[in-house]
DNA sequence: AATTATTTTTAGATTTGTCTAAAAATAATT
DNA sequence: AATTATTTTTAGACAAATCTAAAAATAATT
């Protein structure tokens, strides 16, 4: 049974492959994990050893078929687990990934039905980001960067990018949360700020930053 | 913050005191958490250097003021969380105390206080036992053993007293769970066995080791 | 292509929690 | 009270996960 500190590394190397693509660099995981570069090196000898991942001196890390169904076992409970924290005991958008970062290393597999039970088998967490199911599989869907809409568009938050927790709550405060409707009501050329209403009438800008920063599911 | 495995001591040595009483020797906490007595001891400096408890070399331990909130604070966790998972997951009776003891572990105030909110600020746990509340104070009950009870005696269950596993399942599939209703119908004088009848008619047999780890509230 | 800069790895230590085997202290027994 | 048995502690070692400093490999620059 994989340590937490193990589990730590195979998600972190998950991630970082989505964004990176290809393999990831021994520097780039030690700046997300906070660790030193040396210690970094040890840890992938050992998950090496034990097949988690194909690592080649000096050229970078990928995941193995088991790394890999670690990972997303971990990213299916950690994202339920957010879930129950939102849905369920009401804890606040941006409070709820570090709990869940505790949580996700419980073991038990029944728990983890059960919640997913519990839950009714929820399809996204409330950061709109896929649950992979039992076997690993999530549902995609035709999602769009808010940057992206012209004036005029319509269109629902389905997810949100880069969880940054005072990003978090600035989208909260103007109710621009996942599920809410947005319409384009402006986009200046200039610096592509965007403005946008929501359902309640409350107009809002967005930096291009911003706009970049949400996920959303356009309206035809 | 305490590490998993201090915690863990902390536990041990509060659980031991009530059975035990006074102080708790090397040996009993190294039988309890599965270690050797060398471990223990060496376990035993280190806590006894953060001032969690007193040690003496050779005269056994006990916990300071402040290793005992800890213990009850882990005990606040544990029965919560056997709570949800019996309550609200419907996890059964003899699976909850494994993924308690790995629950409890998790650091997060807001997360137990939202969690108990939750519960409804429940007063006791599946088994029966007391939760303490956010300031370690928690409800006594006035709890007799099973088998104090003479013939003719109505009680309700409200605890158990030792978790055994296979008694749990035993006491569930005769429908004695916690807050049954059992009616003595006849005590053996010979072995003590206990015979009782619960609200559907049904009758069961209870040797006298059975009905001591049973605890009814009588009614009068 | 040679030099400089950066990244990665090795070497050697440290901390936490554990172990076995031996020594010391306490308890039990004759 | 002296001996035997048990419990507890010390001593020395080990595995996991980390660190810093130095060496080696790779990448960038002149």
């Amino acid at each position: 049974m994989a340590s937490q500190t193990v589990e730590n590394y195979i998600k972190a190397i998950f991630q970082l492959t989505q964004k990176e693509g290809g393999t990831v660099s021994t520097s780039s995981l030690s700046d997300h994990l906070a660790t030193s570069a040396a210690s970094v090196t040890d840890m992938l000898k050992k998950l090496s050893d034990q097949k988690l991942i194909e690592y080649i001196k000096y050229r970078g890390v990928s995941l193995t078929l088991t790394g890999k169904s670690m990972a997303v076992q971990l990213l299916r409970k950690h994202r339920l687990w957010e879930t129950f924290l939102y849905d369920k005991l009401k804890i606040s958008w941006d409070g709820v990934h570090e709990i869940a970062e505790q949580l996700e290393h419980v073991q038990s597999d029944i728990l983890i039905e059960h919640l997913d039970h519990y839950l009714d088998h929820p399809k996204f967490d409330p950061h709109g980001d896929p649950i992979p199911d039992a076997n690993g599989k999530f549902t995609l869907r035709s999602q769009v960067l808010l940057s992206s809409l012209l004036t005029g568009d319509q269109a629902h938050i389905v997810a949100v990018r880069e969880h940054d927790t005072e990003f978090l709550q600035f989208l909260e405060s103007r109710k621009l949360n996942i599920a809410a409707h947005v319409l384009i009501v402006d986009k200046l050329a200039y610096d592509d700020t965007i403005k946008v209403r929501t359902q309640d009438g409350q107009e809002t800008l967005l930096s291009a930053k911003s706009s970049q920063n949400v996920y959303v599911k356009k309206m035809n």
